[in-house]
DNA sequence: CGCATTACCTAATGCGCATTAACGAGTAAT
DNA sequence: ATTACTCGTTAATGCGCATTAGGTAATGCG
């Protein structure tokens, strides 16, 4: 072609100024040790020993003598591009702004993403759904996010096309929290749905015939599982799964008050189950409604929450339910993307929670008066 | 050289696994739109019009249609590597883990630094110092780093060597509160020294002859630069600004006993500052120790600190002293960053704190009774 | 009508690194 | 001694994008 035109147009980056001496290339290594280019880069990454690739001793010596001397360091972005992968795990929150508010705490998952990764040789960046910046055209996530290997998505907001997008074009992505939405996404998720039902076998364990399960008016994945564990534990025990069995409300504060406790409680209902959720709105109510109606917690009634009891209600006594495994979440969520990453499939996968007994749940009182249901 | 050779070798990256179709490029956005991909490249930059780049109407809506139907995003890593930007901040934090913990809180900070970034254009990253993975060879934080176009460290555990050594290869880099360390690092930081100053004036002009500085043992540029604006206050007034008016203390809570405190009224102090750590170490044991003493805090004695008190002693009154902007700090941070990136000098940059008078300072008790100081 | 502009666009090149075909130098086998 | 390898290293190439020196067609000027 126009190879003979070379050597005339001498486009490409301006030398940088003077004065500034630049980073260390892998081409200067090269020729202080003595070497090519090429050896650099197959002793520094260690493809050498992994491939069996042959590389003298002393060549290696060499090269990392210099190497260290001259205090190389990778360039990430010629890494990625030219290998198509730079050992970063990207985490992506759509937390208002930092994932720094305690109160939707991404914090657990992320001790347990921040042991795994580090184990699996993997460094992790962080990337936040609020900042709009102008980073040109295409969408805020969409692009930064591609920096890194492959990225973990945390938060039931993370917006669904720019996930679909991804999973389009088949980049590593791994949700936090079971999801349907694009197909093919992967993800991690609590089993809600078993320890759900464990809760209930629990209270029909202690003798409750009647269990009714307070959740708020939200359609995700988190409360439905909830509530089809709850049935199903109902059903489990041969106990009356009928829609009575389950109060919804879109505002528990106001809507769950102590008279209707007391009608409930009138009904023969001896336990009740409240959902968690991030403002634990619902157990909040729950324990105020039967306080206010003057029932003694594991004497009168039992309650128990199907989840952890929020940060603030943390010195009272325990609620029976069960505790989401984040560290446990956060560490299979990098496994999982880490096999992504390699190749792998995009699989769902479950993490069972922990069962807690609590001190809010016994049997229910007084000899059981028969209620004839219906 | 070899050039005849040429053709016959054939390396680079394998193709992608058939049926993956990969996210598009700009090469494809310009076939479709029948241009060449450095006109896709001109368009989607904006940098046509923002250079007066002559390129027409027409052009650039087949180019913007075609990228917009092929749903182009820009690769980072690419953007970075070809013009060494793409319009990402880092924020790098030393906390053992994610920034997520409260106390350390760097929320504030983070509260402007995302304003501001987004009001430049600018997308955020964050780094954390404790993953240590195994990103090939070479320091974890100066590997990554490097994605961005620069790099904002916040905490003062930022290490030293790795600091220097981006400040030496000439990476952009401002670091939050004030630092000499490394040479050529640009810094923006709280004066405290005009707001300790401004604290000790206020109790001067209420009347206090003898004031006590509580500090910890400490020499991180916060704690000597309150020492100094602290004594040059007491010079500002007058009053004996001798190394008896500072008490230094490995562990406050232990040394600063109420007998102390007795001690030091009994010689004629009426006003105590405590200077503001991670811990609110100091702060907390004068306190406590004050109470221990049986002595009325704005009656008898007048308190002070030279910070903000810990979030968990919001609810109690607040002490005379001064608040860090630290939004304002991370804004102007970003602005500094910004600048650097830009190429503008390495300079440190103070910003004034505010002074708030609280419940904890009052004149000094009774007829003042002299005490011949010595 | 010939030459200089001007307006638009493209070819060619490199950023820093990973990858791989191929080559030179040994060594073993035939 | 020639072939057949193995070992150690390098040259060449491209990842996806930005950049800049030209090139080409349309226009201005005398």
């Amino acid at each position: 072609m126009a190879k003979e035109a070379a050597g005339r147009a001498r486009p490409g980056r301006a030398p940088a100024p003077a004065g500034r001496r630049a980073r260390p290339r892998q081409a200067e290594v090269a020729r202080l040790a003595g070497v090519s280019q090429a050896t650099v880069s197959l002793v520094l990454s260690g493809r050498d020993l992994a491939t069996g690739r042959p590389i003298s001793a002393e060549t290696r010596a060499k090269v990392l003598d210099a190497a260290h001397s001259l205090g190389y360091v990778p360039d990430p972005a010629a890494s990625r591009l030219a290998a198509a992968r730079n050992n970063l795990l990207g985490v992506f929150s759509f937390t208002a702004t930092f994932p720094t508010d305690v109160r939707h705490s991404y914090y657990p998952f992320l001790v347990g993403v921040e042991q795994e990764a580090a184990a699996q040789g993997y460094d992790l960046v962080l990337f936040t759904g609020s900042s709009t910046g102008g980073a040109g055209a295409g969408g805020g996530a969409l692009s930064r996010v591609r920096l890194a290997d492959g990225c973990l998505f945390l938060g039931r907001h993370a917006p669904a096309d720019e996930l679909r997008r991804l999973v389009a074009d088949d980049f590593p992505v791994v949700h936090v929290g079971r999801r349907d939405e694009p197909e093919g996404l992967a993800w991690v998720g609590a089993d809600y749905v078993s320890a759900s039902r464990e809760v209930v076998a629990a209270l029909a364990g202690l003798g409750h015939r009647r269990v009714l399960l307070v959740r708020e008016d939200d359609d995700a994945p988190a409360s439905t599982d909830r509530e089809r564990g709850f049935l199903d534990g109902l059903a489990d025990s041969g106990l009356p799964a009928g829609s009575d069995a389950v109060y919804r409300s879109g505002d528990p504060r106001h809507d769950l008050t102590a008279e209707r406790v007391r009608a409930w409680v009138a009904e023969g209902v001896t336990a009740f189950v409240a959902e968690e959720t991030d403002t634990g709105a619902a157990w909040r109510a729950l324990r105020a409604a039967v306080d206010a109606a003057g029932l003694d917690c594991p004497g009168e009634v039992s309650l128990a929450l199907l989840g952890s009891p929020p940060a603030d209600l943390a010195d009272e006594p325990a609620p029976m339910g069960f505790d989401i495994p984040r560290p446990a979440l956060g560490a299979e969520a990098v496994r999982l993307l880490a096999s992504r990453i390699a190749g792998g499939p995009a699989e769902g996968t479950l993490v069972a929670c922990a069962f807690r007994p609590g001190a809010t749940a016994g049997p229910p009182p007084s000899p059981r008066t028969p209620h004839p249901s219906s």
